[in-house]
DNA sequence: GGAATAGTGTCTCTTAGACACTATGTA
DNA sequence: TACATAGTGTCTAAGAGACACTATTCC
């Protein structure tokens, strides 16, 4: 199960976002057993020895969160430091994904319970797992800045502008202004406008909109863009 | 030594790279022993079980090809299809580094030989690492135009305008005007200047520059920025 | 009518790219 | 003096950020 003093144990963890009420949320879940039992911690586990390791996040995660789903997953980078399990040594290669709904998750497997966090309210975590948030965040943010189509896949489809708007900002962690915000997602042509939303509460209503047709941005196999 | 049937095995594999003739190259090494006996490698081997990642990395390229001062190198990420070697599950975490002088190598340990190879003209390559070397590139010309600081790991320092800016050049595989490279690396008040060069050959003597104190971008220890 | 949300245009600043001539050394 | 290399300034285009008002709906 685990890795004994002559091998490397292979593991893989997910870092699952989503936005809610405008603000960036992760999938974690609370260990059930040692080591951190009862500790806060990315879904993850042990890769299966002929599993490709993309298969095996997704795996994990749904064994552990029952979030089978992930239009957007890409590797993030190998978290290796030797005492980073106090069970031996084991390396993770951690995935980040994007999830348009966060939906109710409820813990399995070995895991207590499963919970969306605000990334600006974490409780403490397990082994690494912090360092590993902490980098999948400046990631994140770089990668929506690159190519904001990125967005699309942290809306249900269709979006209106102001909600697209919101995952931006619950992202970047910051406010955009709401014409320079239209300008970047318009410019280009990404996105192709349909009918008026039915109004839900007060306010003007507002257009949906959906991605053009093959202009999601594709998440990269294992390779790095 | 290799992994069997029921564990994965951990490896490393280093993209070296250094600018010679105004054009990047990278380090390589031809294999000794099968599988792909003959056949040109990336220089990388197995991660001993309490070793961290980028001490192997520094260690295997020691090994196979005497190199032992890499002033930037940073992880670029983990190679993990099941079939990609055909002694068993191995993975790869890869790094990229860089050199400022492509030295002189020669084949130590396992590997018959190593050698400089330009990037446009690569022999075939073992396992994937034709796959890791272009993500290696591409990784690298997106480093360099966000922080063109790391051009300062490609030369020998101090160095003059024109020097720097041919490791552009050979890293960004095309030409940028003269006029616009000063001005990119002046701007920022990133390097100060030197004395006149002795002049070697014919032509107006040039300016010295070395990076300012502190301005070295460093390298991620096992991040992402 | 008041509150809430949607929708719209202009100016400025920074950056990247295109572009040609003069200056100073060596052979 | 011919050749090779170093050094310099301006214009244009694109993108990012700051900024205020009108339009439509529900209560």
């Amino acid at each position: 199960m685990e890795g004994n003093r002559s091998t490397i144990t292979v593991a893989v963890d997910v870092v699952l976002f989503a936005v809610r009420d405008r603000t960036l949320h992760v999938l974690l879940v609370e260990r059930g057993r040692p080591p951190f039992k009862g500790t806060w911690a990315l879904p993850g586990g042990i890769v299966e020895p002929q599993e490709p390791l993309a298969a095996a996040a997704r795996r994990e995660l749904a064994e552990e969160t029952g979030v089978t789903e992930i239009p957007y997953l890409r590797q993030l980078a190998a978290f290796g430091q030797p005492d980073r399990d106090p069970r031996g040594r084991v390396i993770s290669i951690a995935y980040l994904g994007l999830l348009p709904k966060p939906e109710d998750v409820q813990g399995a497997d070995d895991a207590a319970s499963a919970a969306w966090w605000n990334v600006n309210a974490l409780p403490p975590l397990a082994f690494d797992h912090q360092e590993i948030l902490a980098c999948a965040v400046k990631r994140l943010r770089c990668l929506v800045t690159e190519d904001p189509r990125l967005l699309f896949y942290l809306v249900p489809i269709p979006f209106v502008m102001s909600e697209l708007r919101h995952a931006y900002e619950g992202v970047m962690g910051r406010e955009i202004d709401k014409r320079n915000f239209r300008r970047l997602i318009l410019r280009h042509n990404w996105v192709e406008p349909g009918d008026m939303r039915p109004n839900k509460g007060r306010g003007r209503p507002a257009r949906e909109y959906r991605p053009r047709e093959g202009l999601l941005p594709r998440a990269p196999n294992d390779e790095c863009p």
